[in-house]
DNA sequence: TTGATACATCAAAATATTTTGATGTATAAT
DNA sequence: ATTATACATCAAAATATTTTGATGTATCAA
C-alpha cells in the first residue's frame, strides 16, 4: 500500500488533492509558475472578485501549497516546492503499484 | 480518452485532481495499489455500501484515473497508469516554476 | 489625522457533491 | 424458469463547498 509515506501525510496529500481540485485554484497555481503574485496582481488577472480570490488562496495555503510573504501591504504569495515534491512521491508510489491479476469475491 | 497528453492537459488535470479529492476515493485508489480488485472486494474491505462505491468509481472512471474489465459477472478495477504519469508530468511542470520576486500593483 | 490601498474575514445565499435506499440489468447457478 | 449475485443507476435528502457583499485590519501617503 503507501507504506511509509501514507503514515504520516495522508492528510496532507489529502488536503493538498483537495487543494487542487477547483478550476479556480487551477488557475491561480497556473499564475504561480511565473512566480510570486499577490491577490491584487490575480485581481487584475482573472477579473475574479477579491474575496473570491482570497477564499481560493486561503485554501491553498492551509494545505500547505504556496506560502506568503508580506512587504508592506503587499502579500506575495509563491508555490511551495515541498509540497509539489510531496505529491510527486505519492503519485510515484501509486505508478509502482503491482498489476496481479486476482480473483474476487470468494 | 487521455491519449494526447500535451493538448487535452487543462480540463483532464483538472478532473484527474478532482477525482482525487475525496478521502473515500483516495482509500479505493489504495487498495487498487496491489492490483486489480472489484467492488465486492471494496466492500468487504472497506465496509461501504455498494452504491456508494459504485458513485466513487463512476467519478474514478470518468477522470480516466482507472480502467475496467468484465468477466462474467465480475468488473475488475484497477489504476490507468497513462493517467498517473499525466499528473505527474504536470507536477512535475509546476516544479520547474521560476521563482522571481517581482513587484505588483504598479 | 484623514483617506486610500491591499488584503482578510464573516454570514448568508447559491451551488455542488455525497449519501442513502430503492430499483434496474446482466450473468450465472439450480 | 426461478433465484441469487455483482454491479449500475436513480431521485431525494444530507452535507460540503463556493460565491457574494459587507465589514474589519493593517499599512502607507498626503
Amino acid at each position: 500500500m503507501l507504506k511509509d509515506i501514507s503514515k504520516v501525510k495522508k492528510e496532507n496529500i489529502s488536503k493538498l488533492m483537495v487543494s487542487f481540485s477547483d478550476p479556480l485554484r487551477l488557475e491561480i497555481i497556473d499564475l504561480m509558475m511565473d512566480g510570486e503574485v499577490c491577490v491584487c496582481d490575480i485581481m487584475k488577472l482573472t477579473k475574479l472578485s477579491q474575496s473570491r480570490i482570497s477564499y481560493h488562496i486561503k485554501i491553498l495555503k492551509e494545505a500547505g501549497l504556496i506560502s506568503d510573504r508580506q512587504e508592506g501591504r503587499w502579500v506575495y504569495y509563491s508555490l511551495n516546492k515541498e509540497a509539489l515534491f510531496l505529491i510527486k512521491e505519492w503519485i510515484t508510489s501509486l505508478t509502482d503499484y503491482s498489476s496481479n491479476k486476482k480473483r474476487c469475491c470468494e
